[in-house]
RNA sequence: GGAGAGAUGGCCGAGUGGUCGAAGGCGCUCCCCUGCUAAGGGAGUAUAGGCUCAAAACGCUUAUCGAGGGUUCGAAUCCCUCUCUCUCCGCCA
């Protein structure tokens, strides 16, 4: 949610930041709405103000025993209007929260303009793709050629784009889970959390999946809980309503969740494989920052999540997302991308962003600034990393001739010691 | 799942229709006093919004006593619904 103040006293440079993004804003609807709810407002709050001035003087005459007719006379000949313009005061400023909650983030100075996925600026290579002396397959032909990896009875227990591992390879995507985890809590500073997989809705509108992506979320409607798309949901929403202390800033959450999501409007997309799933495991990375911090941060943010790969030894880039192609929540994204050789391309595998105040805003989390006044905070997440996407590098950029594949280094002790996975017995 | 009790400011806790945004205490901040390891006195101490203003402060004002609705001139206080917490019983990884 963006500051309404700042929509008030600069529309048109709001607008023009965003035009690119493919979302021009509705400037005069929102002036329209504005006027009307300004103009509502007063009158209703001076007549709240009559109204709690006369009833208080009839409390007085009446603890005096005196007649309080005369004044009760008086409101009551306001009560209606007042009644009115209450039920149109709530009604505009509805209509403006429905507006401003439809409205994405306003994307950072540094973003660079553009359309779509084209238009991203790679920052940086790192790791240099594997030369194959054979045909390298693609982590389906070498899963299933394990026998470890099964779709098709994944598809009979719930149904497509979900996903049964067994044997070595289940090990293998736990193996990377803790691995993840305990880099990021040992080496960078991360508190581990664990949280509810289900989520109430408030949560969903703090973090910006509601209302405009409710379509996407799987959902216990019985209960009106959701299942999480991303550990980011529940971990963020930790400081909702809440005011910290300026010393507790920055906080750093890690935490590793399965993730739920209808991949609604993707069919026919990346159907083959484990890349595109119903239910897929992630290690997230969560920060709670000061506002003159949190850039910084996500520099930081996006370096822990890449040093993942640098201890498995993948190759992969970074990009900065151009203004077209961020998500609705964000002021600036970088994705992490892996090589994944049968595909010849690199991958995304892990998506940092500073939303700065946008998730803060709908949160009310805040935090007391120096001056001891309550403020906003800035948000951060990314992965570190996405566990069945890096599990896909690894079967890929580490198969062996034979059909087998090698382990990392980094994970081996997490494997009881195994160097290689091979064909299950 | 059944029965009962409860939800008030940073914390504890009073308040059952009127002058209550809320007594009192604790904590915290500032000032004064005191020369000694303690204490005393005074003031202040929620959040969001609106109006005024170039802006901030001030000022005026609205809303908020778990959430939402209702009754009333007036609700922390009465009524309804929901959520949560606690106790007992049942069930359960």
């Amino acid at each position: 949610m963006l500051d309404i103040q700042l929509l008030r006293s600069d529309m048109e440079g709001v607008s023009k930041r965003r035009a690119d993004r493919g979302c021009v804003l509705p400037v005069d609807e929102f002036q329209a709405l504005e006027s009307q709810r300004k103009a509502i407002q007063t009158e209703t709050q001076e007549l709240q103000a009559k109204r709690n001035a006369l009833s208080k003087q009839i409390g007085q005459l009446k603890a005096k025993k005196e007649d309080a007719t005369a004044l009760m006379t008086e409101v009551n000949a306001q009560a209606d209007r007042l009644k009115a313009l209450e039920a149109g005061l709530e009604d505009v400023q509805q209509r403006l929260n429905d507006f401003l909650m439809q409205v994405p983030n306003v994307p950072h100075a540094s973003v660079p303009a553009g359309k779509d996925a084209d238009a991203n600026q790679e920052e940086r290579r790192v790791g240099e793709p594997r030369q194959f002396d054979f045909a390298a397959k693609d982590h389906v032909d070498i899963g299933e050629g394990l026998g470890l990896l099964d779709f098709e009875t994944a598809t009979k227990i719930a149904r497509a784009r979900f996903v049964l591992m067994k044997g070595s390879l289940a090990r293998l995507h736990r193996a990377l889970a803790q691995f993840m985890l305990d880099v990021h809590t040992q080496e960078h500073g991360y508190t581990e959390v664990y949280a509810p997989y289900l989520v109430n809705a408030e949560s969903m509108r703090g973090t910006g999946q509601f209302p405009k992506f409710e379509d996407d979320q799987f959902a216990v409607t019985e209960d009106g809980l959701y299942l999480i798309p991303t550990a980011e949901v529940p971990v963020t929403n930790i400081v909702r309503g809440e005011i910290l202390a300026g010393a507790q800033l920055p906080m750093k959450l890690v935490c590793h969740t399965p993730c739920f999501r209808r991949e609604a409007g993707s069919y026919g997309k990346d159907t083959r494989g484990m890349i595109r799933q119903h239910q897929f495991d992630k290690v997230e990375l969560v920060q709670i920052a000061h506002p003159s911090k949190s850039y910084e941060l996500l520099d930081e943010l996006t370096g822990h999540a890449e040093t993942i790969l640098k201890k498995l030894d993948l190759p992969y880039r970074v990009m900065t997302l151009c203004t077209g192609d961020m998500g609705f929540s964000a002021a600036k994204t970088y994705d992490i991308e892996v090589w994944l050789p049968a595909q010849n391309t690199y991958r995304e595998i892990s998506s940092c962003s500073n939303f700065e105040a946008f998730q803060a805003r709908r949160m009310q989390a805040r935090f007391r600034n120096d001056k001891n006044r309550p403020e906003l905070v800035h948000t951060l997440n990314g992965s570190g990393l996405a566990v069945g996407r890096t599990l896909v590098a690894i079967l890929e950029n580490y198969q062996r001739s034979d059909g087998g594949v090698d382990i990392p280094a980094a994970l081996q002790p997490y494997m009881g010691g195994a160097k290689v996975i091979e064909r299950a017995a």
